[in-house]
DNA sequence: TGATACACCTGATGA
DNA sequence: ATCATCAGGTGTATC
């Protein structure tokens, strides 16, 4: 089916195979922000790695003293599923996403100083949401794609019409990650190797609650908490 | 106690605790010296490594085909412990100091052309000591500090009387690396990670004798083996 | 072989 | 001055 709306869905970025705004999508009101960072020459160069300033990580994503990494997956504006690696690194004492990232931001085309966002699901904060943004761009979109000169690309976020708040549906016709699992999962590490082990996130299985103080304050220069409230982003979901 | 040759020891690189020869010498006759290597740019500049040239590093600091590095640790010429992370890099198929040697460079002021000394306690060579001494200064100063302009700088070895040699003692009172171990010890690594596992190089532990076959030859053109006989090197040492 | 992954390391920086 | 943080690196293993 086609996009209906075709100033705002028509995109050359997923050609053959354009998302579809009557196909599930996540109202704005169903995400919760969790934080957003501007990407460092370092988070989108050859490190292959985004560094979760800490304050963040620990609040989000906490890896509840495990060693290992875990897999997180998120869901993004397209409903495709990313699944990053994600674990703390004693050396630098840091967090970071590793595995999958360097494609993520290579499908993104993400630069130095674009924003990358996290959300979550508000009812069911096991599913987990990336966006992005370009550097300069608002962070409540009122153009239909607020980046970079050339009105072909994609934002990780949009600003879309209220009416679109009806659809809802399915979207399993979104088969991109290989290695993929369930949106919004962590997938524990055995200690160091490679993750193996399922754990679900603000769901189940882990000693963290579903606990979303999403009006803290920004306290980090190169991060900051999303703390506005019911904003006009859209992601579309999948499952 | 204050120094009593105040031409050979006042300085102001540790003014706040300056070494006592009447404390803990260790005796010219009882370090063995291994060898030493004049300091490459990249020696001590932004790649914080040593190269220890292979010859040297394999008759003397012998992995014993241990993949994971070791911690060695060194004792200068204030008896300060050093402690370097020892590895072989399969991609240059060298043998480096890695970690702490960077702090070393700079504590030392070390340049490019300058050369460091390796050397051990004849009777316990598992007590292994490091030095240096400046470009162009003589092997075995004849001056007090056959250094860079400037007398007030240290050098890591310096030439000294015969009647300092009848002093023995501790020299407990050098608190310096927080992450020491034992002086000439060596901490194997488990694998890639942080070194956990102690390794007693030249003492026990590993099957590595105390040989020291010092009369070989230099046969690199960037080290050379010391053979000479005895030196009027001095360092000082704790433990 | 080249790209990626991964754990480790360090210096700069600001609180 | 000390300390935590993190941006920017490393070597090595894997694919």
């Amino acid at each position: 089916m086609e996009p209906t709306q075709s100033s705002l869905w028509s995109s050359n970025f997923y050609p053959e195979k354009p998302p579809n705004p009557n196909e599930n999508p996540v109202f704005d009101g169903e995400r919760e922000p969790m934080f957003e960072k501007p990407l460092t020459p370092s988070d989108v160069g050859k490190l292959n790695r985004l560094v979760i300033p800490k304050q963040h990580a620990e609040k989000y994503f906490p890896l509840g003293g495990d060693s290992g990494g875990l897999l997180m997956s998120f869901e993004d504006e397209w409903g495709k599923c990313w699944s990053f690696r994600y674990s703390y690194w004693n050396s630098s004492q840091s967090y970071v996403l590793t595995k999958g990232w360097s494609r993520y931001v290579k499908e993104k085309k993400l630069d130095a100083g674009d924003i990358v966002l996290f959300q979550r699901h508000r009812r069911d904060c096991s599913r987990l949401f990336i966006g992005w943004r370009r550097r300069g761009a608002p962070e409540v979109a009122e153009t239909e794609c607020g980046g970079k000169a050339g009105g072909d690309e994609r934002c990780g976020l949009y600003h879309v019409h209220p009416y679109l708040g009806h659809i809802q549906g399915l979207g399993a016709n979104v088969p991109y990650q290989p290695d993929r699992l369930h949106a919004g999962s962590m997938i524990q590490n055995g200690g160091g190797g490679k993750p193996n082990r399922l754990l679900r996130l603000f769901g189940v299985d882990v000693d963290v609650e579903c606990h979303l103080d999403v009006s803290q304050p920004s306290t980090s220069e190169s991060s900051s908490a999303l703390s506005q409230g019911p904003t006009t982003h859209l992601f579309y979901s999948q499952s």
